[in-house]
DNA sequence: TCAATACTTAAGTAATTGCTTGACAATAAT
DNA sequence: ATTATTGTCAAGCAATTACTTAAGTATTGA
């Protein structure tokens, strides 16, 4: 299912958005580790953790997979592009503003 | 005033989480506007709006000047600059623990 | 000078969010 | 078979956040 680019970028952003969750997403750029190790460092409840979680899968910045009783969690790389691509896009409109101001400057009518 | 790098992250993070602030950086990226023109297209009050301003000022994403009774808003480049840097941070220890993961599989002991 | 414009500020409200507790299910270890 | 581990789910609470209203200030225009 094809979700709109808009959708897309307002859960990203909003999972980002919180402290917590991005010392998660940093956790798991080193590699996937399970639900509970993910919990260890972050002083509040496994239960608290669990939601971050479903946030962060819901926006496609992480992915996880549960074998057995422990679920593994790993960052998705698309997920992060997103993000990346809406900053690249304002980066790219002011940089077109600024080159066609400079000409302005340097052209003088 | 130096600020850590990890207020900033915060700052710069939270800021974009919103949706009516993200929109307001996509009209700024345009070009340089008032607070009234800014405001125009969000059907939220004036009043909101200076708000999630004063958001995005502090977290280095939005620079403002106020010239007789007009306040003229525009981005500040190095604002998404740590957005930007951090994602790849993240980007880049991924892909390193990509690339032994490939030469792992690539020389089996 | 009087009115209109362009904000600013403070206070309060409503919605969202992050978190906890407690009960539960499934799997693994002894 | 019990017991411990690992996670899930639902309900509710507390803090934060987004927003409004209402009153005010400073600047510009007629």
């Amino acid at each position: 299912m094809m979700l709109t680019q808009r959708v897309q970028v307002d859960r990203v952003f909003h999972a980002l958005g919180d402290p917590t969750r991005r010392a998660m997403i940093e956790k798991l750029s080193e590699g996937p580790v399970s639900v509970s190790k993910l919990a260890k460092p972050l002083d509040i409840t496994l239960a608290a953790v669990v939601q971050h979680l479903q946030v962060l899968e819901r926006s496609g910045l992480v992915r996880t997979e549960k074998v057995g009783r422990v679920r593994t969690c790993s960052v998705e790389p698309k997920g992060l592009t997103v993000a990346e691509r809406w900053i690249a896009d304002r980066r790219s409109l002011w940089e077109a503003r600024f080159d066609r101001l400079g000409k302005l400057l340097a052209e003088p009518d």
